[in-house]
DNA sequence: ATGGTTTTTACTGCGTC
DNA sequence: GACGCGGTAAAAACCAT
């Protein structure tokens, strides 16, 4: 019986390859598997490895150049903040200021001040009227709330928000909770940021429950066919190590540790998060720094006996890898 | 639904401080 | 005696089919 998921991994990680050529969400190279780099200057984005253009002519949200001083930054600079996928019309739609004064700083007649403020109540409603804006803008603000809770970066922030536009755009909500997809957006997200967080942390920050994060996650996926990897491992162990106050070293350690095993295939069907957790263990062990399994169980949500079993197998295949 | 795998739960024995 | 660690067996959870 050769283990069924370690082929199952292949094949995913395969197809998933396959499909970043397709598609434009694609994260690699096309030509040589880089990393792409949004390079926002020149509103392209490109391969770090070979340097090709893949997508050129967009819109370059920045300001236009430097300025020197004040009177440059009028003439150079474009108007308006830049825009983000974090507001739900992406900070596109007309706001009439708060201010009763005109065009040029005058203060307005009481019967002009009365017009202004019935024109920005209207100016609010049809702003927000539409059920899909309306729909965004709850299910930004509750990805905005579980990300700070998480602890995870704007960036992620921003790709849960485009994940969550398209689902819209697709007509995938009906029949499923605001809440939950906004979740699973968040949740796919970080996985492909490469700061993953495991269901059970992103679960406690959620208010829906677990079980419908994880169908909701993979409705999403097939459906917009986004292309997600199984979480590393490695990008667990900063975490653990930083949230254990460990060194640096036992970081390093963890890292070779994992290589190895990932060199021998050992890792393969088993839980990325176990993983890095016995590998951060049995790093501290060879730092001779005193961690308690029930520790590191602790921080990374995972049974002491699975951190056994696992950091067993790591310290065997690296055994067989490099036996001085 | 099913079957194969992994993870968890619960319990036990051993050595050390 | 409490604690850290190791092992085991059975239950639960997971996932592809």
């Amino acid at each position: 019986m050769t283990d069924t998921r370690t082929r199952r991994h292949a094949n995913e990680q395969e197809n998933d390859r396959e499909r970043e050529r397709g598609e434009g969400e694609a994260v690699v190279c096309p030509e040589c598997g880089g990393g792409l780099v949004a390079d926002a200057e020149h509103g392209e984005t490109v391969c770090s490895e070979c340097g090709l253009v893949v997508e050129e002519n967009e819109i370059d949200p920045g300001p236009e150049w430097r300025a020197f001083d004040a009177s440059e930054k009028d003439e150079k600079s474009r108007v308006g903040a830049p825009t983000t996928n974090m507001m739900h019309d992406k900070g596109l739609s007309t706001n009439i200021g708060w201010q009763d004064k005109d065009a040029y700083g005058n203060s307005l007649s009481s019967r002009q001040r009365e017009k202004m403020q019935r024109l920005r109540t209207w100016n609010e409603r049809f702003r927000t009227r539409d059920s899909k804006e309306r729909n965004l803008k709850q299910a930004l603000g509750e990805i905005d709330r579980m990300a700070s809770a998480l602890g995870l970066p704007e960036n992620v922030r921003e790709t849960a928000s485009v994940i969550y536009r398209r689902a819209l755009d697709e007509n995938l909500l009906p029949g499923r909770s605001i809440e939950g997809v906004a979740t699973s957006a968040l949740y796919a997200a970080a996985r492909q940021a490469g700061t993953p967080r495991s269901l059970d942390e992103i679960a406690a920050v959620s208010r829906v429950e677990k079980d419908e994060i994880a169908r909701t996650y993979r409705y999403v996926v097939r459906e917009l066919s986004l292309e997600i990897q199984p979480a590393d491992p490695e990008s667990y162990v900063p975490r653990f190590v930083s949230d254990l106050d460990l060194p640096d070293e036992v970081e390093r350690r963890a890292r070779e540790l994992l290589d190895t095993a990932k060199r021998q295939g050992v890792h393969s069907g088993k839980s990325p998060v176990g993983l890095a957790a016995a590998a951060v263990y049995a790093a501290s062990l060879l730092a001779n720094e005193k961690v308690t399994q029930s520790a590191v169980s602790e921080v990374a949500n995972i049974s002491e006996v699975t951190i056994r079993n696992r950091y067993h197998e790591l310290l065997e295949a690296e055994e067989e890898f490099a036996p001085p």
